[in-house]
RNA sequence: GGGCGUUUAGCUCAGUUGGUAGAGCGCUUCCCUUACAAGGAAGAUGUCGGGAGUUCGAGCCUCUCAACGCCCACCA
């Protein structure tokens, strides 16, 4: 073993290291999955991020999650794939290059379609690798050779493919519907698009004059503005208020229109005024009504939602924005007595999830998927376990959605995107729908483009090589194994995925969706770049490094996958830790001189050998089984106790004083770097650059199984280790450390004067282990009796562990006082416990209740609290 | 209107089947002990949101109240 430790910098350099070991993965193809292995495989697609994205916090927790999978499962065995690929996120992409081109003054329209995609092309490529290269700093370990996208060829054909066959199924279809229509990006969007916010606004009462009698009808609306679009005035049918009214005819003030008074079961006769004005173009319920009653509806706004230039609307209305128009409207209406009254009412408004635009229900031909069949074998597949949500409660959030779903509208106005593969003929209108354009030359391609979720909703197949059922990635790697996605695009996306995946390959996406939370800011606001609370993943792994943003990241993540909340300075925990680790292992390193390649000889081993390989086994045991069940935080904060609190603080320490031991030393570089090999692997999948860097620097490595890289060793499995009789004599053994340890500090004895210790009790033991307690806690001379005392020597301090007394001679250096309120305070503090155990055991119930083993323990721990208690009494009466 | 989540140490949060509370940061004291001061050692700190119930025993189960947050629905 020749390792030049002065080589090795004493702070862990993670830059350098990173990109080092990152390259070497990469170089080596380590990524890259074989679809001709016969090992079981564990797959995985990334969620795309969008194609122009930049990687958020969001994205660096969602990344760590799923590489940790997917290192943790390589290393246990399967054949492991993960897909990396991007989103064309239609209109996110399409506003970013729009509002490039309004920096030049232009819009789309000056560009003409043909330009303006090839444009959005250029941006997208352009951008297309920087959000992955950001994944690879993250230490993604996805196979780049699988690279995909969500408008490449193989995608569009995919995305041809589904959408024809659901046309041919009847599964999907165009008609005039209410849709969600955002005037800012002139396009429909879906129902789950549009976030409903609560604002502040007015209810205006209108006067509708009766045309044939006297009086009139007054009618609460929220939108004056929309009232030239009216086609009747309805009130309940069972309202004998307005019971003689239905089937008069009322004017529309400031317009001379005619429209009925109809009675529909829809009006809520105790709203409002109990009369309602019917918009059937834009409002959805008005639209159902006017569709009960025969009635044609009247549009009042184009596209960009101005008023339009039509005879029902006055002069001064017309070209109006919405917001213009209803002040207008309503100054009409004052003016021509109209108005009744105007109150103040709270109400939801609908907003474009991507531009914040209010939402215009605007009544258009769309293109619509039926869900409700789609959503059968969904509803089927949580219900047979087919697919399991973790954690389980996002099982019913999933349900109510998919058992609730509405019919979903997949066309949008805009350029960028799978274009609708519908093809109309010039001069008769006659509708193909079919994969190719049947004769370019009379036939011309709708211009509607689909919603970006259908190609992201055929994702875990599409990029596996379908419609090609014979792709040896499909057939391999479909379905996937996990989905790691945050809640928020469960309905966009999951369950889209989940709909189109059993109509299409009859089976599951994936088996499992791990639902993590998500990242906010340290108030617990979501982060946003609007609010400027934003922290730059790549920033933190510039400062902190890679595997200190990942180790930071999963140690936070609760099973219950609650919400994140990070600043900054969080990172100093992983990086720290990151620290710990290359310093252990620069330790070991620098005593692993002279070390053989055998195994660690079972028969010489010591107590503080066989403790920590049981805590090995144990910790090993546990780390699998957490990984098993998606407790990845744990798994995260396990290895950590066990790495710092075992390894490091113990096990490190007492090696020191085994390797001053020529019997021993041997031995103990084995056990020193065995423990240290399995900390590596066990700690690998979360940080993964550190632990191969160090595999790396030690050639000792390949002695195991020869691989040269530790990410593609075996994951350790537990031992059958039967030590626990050598755990329990270490943990006394440390616990009389740290006894003694707290009577030198609270007693002031300096650092540097030299204790004897005399010990009385567990001879056996303490024989055995009095070289660690000499060197702990700095012992000069010490003696072991197994006789016990009761009076102190003069001068001397004392504390007791189990059936064990300690005591210490400090003359010139006791305070007699001190050392009895030390001694108070222990006694205090054990005899609360036992005053508590014993209140329970002389309860009768407890005792005829409790398991047998409950009751042992707490009489076997009072006995124990009763000695201690007595022990100490004793010797502080002789102080 | 319906549903979900949260409430535990000064701060941020863990706490898997009910057995009497933990970590990190911060704080106090000591230590640059030949892996690590991004460190080591020893400490202090909690009527586990309020109330009631089940139980021998509740942070954990049931009910209820409160506060905060989120999702869905959307009566003009």
């Amino acid at each position: 073993m020749n390792i030049d430790i002065n080589e090795i910098p004493i702070n862990y350099q993670a830059n350098e290291v990173e990109k080092e070991i990152y390259d070497l993965w990469e170089k080596n193809e380590c990524f890259k999955a074989d679809a001709d292995s016969n090992k079981p495989h564990f797959s995985m697609v990334i969620p795309p991020p969008n194609v122009t994205g930049v990687l958020h916090m969001g994205h660096a927790l969602d990344g760590t999650l799923q590489d940790i999978l997917v290192r943790y499962h390589r290393m246990a065995g399967f054949e492991t794939l993960w897909v990396p690929g991007t989103d064309h996120a239609g209109i996110a992409t399409q506003n970013v290059v729009e509002k490039k081109l309004r920096e030049k003054n232009l819009t789309r329209f000056d560009l003409g379609r043909e330009k303006f995609v090839e444009t959005v092309w250029e941006w997208a490529n352009e951008h297309k690798s920087a959000i992955l290269n950001q994944f690879k700093r993250l230490g993604a370990s996805f196979d780049r050779s699988r690279e995909r996208f969500t408008l490449d060829e193989g995608c569009s054909n995919a995305v041809k493919e589904v959408f024809v066959s659901l046309y041919n199924k009847g599964l999907i279809y165009k008609g005039a519907y209410i849709v969600n229509w955002c005037p800012r990006c002139r396009s429909a969007i879906s129902d789950i698009e549009t976030e409903y916010k609560t604002e502040q606004g007015h209810m205006w009462e209108i006067c509708y004059p009766l045309k044939d009698k006297v009086g009139a009808i007054v009618v609460a609306t929220t939108r004056p503005e929309t009232m030239f679009g009216d086609v009747a005035i309805a009130v309940n049918p069972n309202d004998y208020k307005y019971k003689d009214l239905v089937g008069e005819t009322v004017i529309i003030p400031l317009t001379n229109k005619e429209i009925p008074i109809i009675a529909d079961e829809y009006v809520d006769s105790s709203f409002g005024t109990g009369a309602v004005k019917i918009t059937p173009a834009h409002d959805p319920n008005d639209y159902e009504v006017a569709k009960r009653h025969n009635l044609k509806p009247v549009w009042v706004m184009d596209e960009d939602a101005k008023m339009l230039d039509i005879d029902v609307i006055p002069e001064s209305i017309r070209g109006l924005s919405r917001e213009e128009a209803r002040k207008e409207t309503v100054g009409l209406l004052k003016l021509n007595n109209a108005l009744l009254d105007i109150t103040d009412h709270e109400h939801n408004v609908g907003h474009c999830q991507r531009c914040g635009t209010t939402i215009e229900p605007y009544l258009s031909e769309q293109w619509f998927v039926k869900m409700k069949p789609l959503a059968e074998k969904a509803i089927a597949a949580v219900k047979n376990g087919e697919l399991n949500f973790i954690p389980e409660r996002w099982t019913k959030i999933y349900l109510d959605w998919m058992e609730n779903v509405r019919d979903w509208c997949i066309s949008r106005q805009l350029w960028w995107g799978h274009q609708i593969p519908a093809y109309y003929h010039n001069e008769t209108g006659e509708m193909v729908v079919a994969k190719e354009n049947p004769d370019p030359a009379h036939y011309t391609q709708d211009s509607d483009v689909l919603d970006t979720w259908f190609s992201s909703g055929l994702w875990p197949f599409s990029t596996m090589g379908w419609p090609n059922k014979e792709s040896k990635d499909f057939k391999k790697f479909f379905p996937t194994s996990v989905l790691v996605t945050g809640f928020d695009i469960i309905f966009f996306w999951v369950a889209r995925m989940v709909n189109m995946s059993y109509e299409f390959t009859g089976k599951s996406p994936f088996k499992n969706v791990y639902i993590h939370g998500l990242i906010r800011d340290e108030h617990g606001q979501k982060m946003s770049k609007s609010k400027n609370n934003t922290i730059d993943p790549v920033g933190i792994i510039d400062k902190y490094g890679c595997d200190a943003l990942r180790y930071t990241l999963t140690s936070m993540c609760t099973y219950g996958g609650q919400d994140i909340k990070i600043s900054d300075d969080k990172f100093e925990y992983g990086r720290n830790f990151a620290n710990k680790i290359w310093n252990a292992s620069r330790f070991v390193m620098m005593n692993l001189d002279g070390m053989d390649e055998n195994e660690i000889d079972r028969s010489s081993l010591t107590i503080a050998d066989k403790w920590i390989l049981q805590k090995l086994s144990d910790v090993t045991a546990d780390v699998r089984s957490n990984m098993e069940n998606f407790r990845i935080g744990e798994y995260a904060n396990q290895v950590y106790d066990f790495f710092w609190g075992s390894y490091c603080d113990r096990y490190v320490e007492l090696a020191k004083i085994q390797l001053n031991n020529p019997e021993q030393k041997l031995n103990t570089q084995r056990v020193l770097w065995y423990v240290l090999e399995r900390s590596l692997r066990l700690l690998h999948p979360i940080m993964p650059h550190i632990t191969e860097k160090i595999w790396q620097l030690i050639p000792f490595k390949v002695y195991k199984d020869g691989q040269k890289f530790l990410m593609k060793c075996d994951f350790p499995t537990a031992n059958q280790y039967k030590y626990s009789t050598e755990v329990a004599q270490m943990d006394k053994t440390i616990e009389a450390i740290k006894a003694i340890r707290n009577l030198r500090q609270s007693l002031n004895v300096p650092a540097g004067s030299q204790i004897t210790l005399n010990i009385y009790g567990d001879k056996e033991l303490f024989e055995q282990t009095q070289a660690f307690l000499k060197r702990m806690v700095r012992v000069e001379n010490m003696t072991i009796s197994s006789e016990t005392i009761n009076e102190l020597p003069p001068q001397s301090a004392s504390c007791v562990v189990g059936d064990t007394k300690f005591v210490v001679p400090l003359a010139g250096i006791i305070d007699i006082e001190k050392e009895k309120e030390r001694q108070n305070k222990k006694i205090e503090k054990l005899a609360k416990e036992k005053t508590s155990l014993e209140g329970r055991i002389s309860n009768d119930n407890f005792v005829k209740n409790a398991p047998k083993e409950v009751i042992d323990t707490t009489k076997a721990r009072i006995a124990e609290l009763a000695e201690q208690i007595e022990a100490i009494e004793e010797l502080k009466k002789s102080l």
